[in-house]
DNA sequence: TTGTACGCGTTATCAT
DNA sequence: ATGATAACGCGTACAA
């Protein structure tokens, strides 16, 4: 390997001078930079990256921390997409991304600290829920930066982007409505997915149905994980549960998906008879089923400004506001 | 931050000795370890990751590395099932997982480059195409470590795990004639996706139909990429080109999804008109159409047997024999 | 069993 | 405009 001070005797410099041009921190004399590139180039030179994130005490390096497992994470669009933001973010500001992916909320922890105490990475994404609010509130004693997708505790004023899931079970609702369902069925978000239910999708729903004054009925209402197995189950209980409902609201696509295969295979159009939205229309489904409108989750957008926090974060050196996006309802 | 220093005062030992519980590398006294132990927690010390990488010379961290852009390998279930395999390995392993999404084969270059040059990664697992080769034989001659999902280079002995295309397209072909079938129509892998067109499934389909006495008919076959849309167009292309066909072979799963729309939309069933086999046959499509057969291509052994490569590889410090992986066909 | 002293390849402070 | 030299935090040859 060649180092700095192997340039330098080529170019018959200091090593100082040669750090100089590397970096062009300092003014060097014309003359001077041609002789170091070429010495650079004529020797293969690449700085080490190491010894350089050990002298500057950064990484440029971004974890991005999600447990539920990589059968989940790998397979569900949703994560994806935020994955997907949050890449192209990191990557055009010159920073790694280092994806992990424990398998239950136990690891999580041991992960989270492993990448952050060792100073692996500057900053770490991660996704918000219960069990993250211990190591998060350490993290801001500590000054370790972080930022989280929703919560990670109650009352969680910095440091998150979260999407308005009650607006989406709101808006969603509200058009069925309008369309003149009155027996709206509604897959609702897997359990540990929430943080204290507190903005969950049947909260819009049920407010929905309050301004129309329809009542609330456990019988349209099921939950389900994010997955397509999940939504199948779910829609076939809800069928059995209750004859007269003619509108279900998925979760996800995928939720969506499995609702669709149970919808088809007990002969039910899911247009008419029963009006089916999914949950986030992401471009799979999109492309899979183009006439399927649903609320539109702005996954991506979400793992952007996650990315976008977490580098402000890092460099202003102080915690920042959190941010709520807005879904919208799509139809076509 | 503290050092190992600190602990050491703390604990009134040598930082030789602290390095040594840390590591466990020699025998300390019983006493002493209690000692550092505590001294350690007390202030609550986590070792530096980049003075330790820089000392050893490793990072104990891979990068992956895919061209083609973050809206295809964030979105294409193919990729998703490689990433998970490598993952699982990695961190299982031990190892940190860099993901790197470049745009295109130019930055794919300057970005295989950024990692590996500067000592960021200790290896890099890395699509096989073209683009890969140049960069693949200097790692060679450099002694820079790396796997390839699939042949980076004609006659490529080394370091790659392949799937067997060819196998897949003969598998499919041979069992759709089994069937009674004689107009079997095939969408092709994208150009870009293969390597001098050597292992393609075509091969497979064409040598079966030879075994059978039939023609090779191009109005048959039609090149797609790996989307919804892409598999869309060319089933209609197909549905256009050849009245007769009563068969259809998709190369990856998306591309069975956007036939399967082509083919609901013109009402034809894709299990009697035309007997539908999909690509790679993963967990998604899988739950939403489960009576769907088709190829199973094992992406997630091709990703985890490349990780469990590319360790071997840096452990052992010489390269490694390629690996071809056989496709199997399944019928529901 | 424990400690001293040096090196890993940079960046940065002070001189000159 | 350039250079000598000290850090950064850890591992380890060598000494005790």
């Amino acid at each position: 390997m060649t180092t700095l001070y192997d340039v330098a005797r080529e170019a018959r410099v200091s090593i100082k001078t040669v750090s100089r041009v590397l970096n062009n921190t300092d003014k060097v004399k014309e003359d001077t930079v041609k002789r170091v590139k070429e010495a650079m180039s004529r020797l293969d030179y690449h700085p080490n990256a190491t010894a350089r994130n050990l002298k500057r005490r950064k990484t440029d390096t971004i974890g991005f921390v999600v447990p539920f497992g990589s059968r989940f994470v790998f397979t569900d669009p949703g994560m994806q997409e935020q994955m997907r933001g949050a890449h192209d973010v990191l990557t055009k500001a010159g920073y790694d991304m280092i994806l992990t992916v424990p398998e239950n909320g136990d690891r999580f922890l041991t992960d989270v600290v492993r990448l952050t105490r060792t100073g692996n990475v500057d900053g770490v994404i991660l996704y918000g829920m219960a069990k993250a609010g211990a190591i998060v509130r350490e993290f801001s004693r500590k000054g370790y930066r972080f930022v989280s997708l929703g919560y990670s505790y109650p009352h969680q004023t910095h440091n998150y982007v979260e999407i308005d899931a009650e607006a989406a079970g709101y808006l969603a609702t509200r058009y069925l409505l309008s369309q003149g369902r009155r027996f709206i069925g509604l897959t609702q978000e897997p359990e540990n997915f929430l943080f204290l239910n507190k903005v969950s999708v049947e909260v819009g729903y049920r407010h929905a149905l309050n301004e129309e004054g329809l009542p609330y009925r456990s019988d349209l209402v099921s939950r389900t994980d994010f997955t397509v197995e999940g939504g199948y189950r779910a829609a076939l209980e809800l069928l059995e549960q209750n004859q007269k409902i003619d509108a279900l609201i998925c979760c996800s696509d995928p939720t969506a998906f499995g609702a669709l295969r149970a919808l088809r295979e007990k002969g039910i159009c899911p247009k008419k008879e029963i009006l089916l939205l999914t949950g986030d229309r992401l471009p799979l489904i999109q492309a899979v089923e183009p006439w399927l409108g649903g609320i539109h989750n702005p996954l991506y957008e979400q793992g952007r400004m996650a990315a976008e926090m977490i580098i402000r974060i890092i460099q202003e050196g102080k915690d920042l506001p959190g941010v709520v996006l807005r879904p919208d309802l799509v139809i076509t």
